[in-house]
DNA sequence: TCGAATACCTAGCGGGTACTAGGTTTCCGA
DNA sequence: TCGGAAACCTAGTACCCGCTAGGTATTCGA
């Protein structure tokens, strides 16, 4: 029920607050939860340690007000998208396309993911949630592009959204390891391309 | 120039390289490279933290040769499977089934390669030139399916390299995150099964 | 079987970790 | 403007980190 600002708090916290959690997202994206420090972030806003912690009650609350605020993003992100691109294909190209100039952001999301598959992780919970949630409203774009006959119909959708996730996040490790190596964008309009074809 | 052995030593000391490896792998699985501790792995194999740095030099050193021997383990992998299935299709189908009973393993790779994206990583280097290669590799193996007419010849060979592997490495993280929720081996079959068909 | 190499230990170093206690300064609404 | 809340600091806790120094016990080839 909490909106995460019902602590009210004076104009300048809630300047540091967004500071902090800016700070959080390029320390967390470079090592990881488990490898960033409080210290760090604290530094790079020009707060110690402590003047961190009177924002944000313990580094895993730090994290989890991260990932909350990055859904809201993710939401208005893709409804925007939504509006603005007829076809589920325009859509997710639109969104790889956005990813390509937020190399950050993509960085952040890849390490966390990955350190997340351990149960132990704050951000399990997140994660699997977030997965099951994008895998079903993307089989649901699938099947409806499969009604309108964009897609070709004999295919599952359910695997196909399973594939879609699979490529994105597989694009992304090889083009953060090295861009050059990889066009991210023109390759996953590829893939995508190919469902589009009838046998 | 070194196999990594050269150090000789007594039985024991082997048997308790390897064991310290295969702790290795298990810690570095759960938590990474940065999150795991070398105290954590000594404990697993009976020995204290000393004891351990007795049989390598440094945590880095630890996994470094915990990599050069996964190359071993599956370039040995690779050339089996290579001998008992013709088709590039089947090949990678077998890869996939062998980590769908590797859970262990895969775990590591992910979470390796999730942090190697950090410059500073130790195995930065490593996974650039895994990808790299293995980027090539696949690559190859297309552009043969292709001559012998079992690829569809107006795909690019090294889009579709980048694609298999991004497939690979996207349905692991789904798999990890939620064994049930993704039938990994038979969703990247079907993904293979989508690049034989001609338009 | 003897002795040098190996295996492994305890003790400790210097530094980092998240987090707390308790205080002072700054802000801003009543 | 005044007083309580908020912002933030210094100091400190208890613990973990990778790693080293220097010793003893074990192994195994000559």
């Amino acid at each position: 029920m909490s909106t995460g600002r019902e602590r009210g708090g004076y104009a300048k916290g809630r300047e540091r607050r967004d500071a902090i959690l800016a700070a959080a997202n390029e320390v967390f994206a470079k090592r990881g939860f488990r490898g960033a420090s409080l210290a760090t972030i604290a530094k790079q806003v020009g707060l110690t340690e402590p003047g961190l912690l009177h924002h944000f009650a313990s580094k895993e609350e730090l994290l989890l007000e991260l990932l909350e605020l990055r859904d809201q993003h993710d939401d208005e992100r893709i409804a925007q998208a939504r509006a603005a691109h007829t076809t589920l294909h325009d859509l997710l190209v639109e969104l790889c396309r956005q990813n390509a100039d937020r190399p950050g952001i993509v960085r952040l999301f890849t390490i966390l993911a990955a350190e997340s598959v351990d149960e132990d992780h704050p951000a399990h919970d997140w994660f699997f949630d977030r997965y099951t949630l994008r895998r079903r409203q993307v089989a649901a774009g699938v099947a409806a592009e499969q009604d309108d006959g964009r897609i070709d119909p004999t295919l599952d959708a359910d695997a196909i959204a399973s594939q879609i996730l699979a490529m994105f996040d597989g694009l992304q490790i090889q083009w953060l390891l090295d861009p050059r190596s990889v066009d991210m964008v023109a390759v996953f309009e590829a893939f995508l391309e190919r469902l589009r074809r009838r046998r």
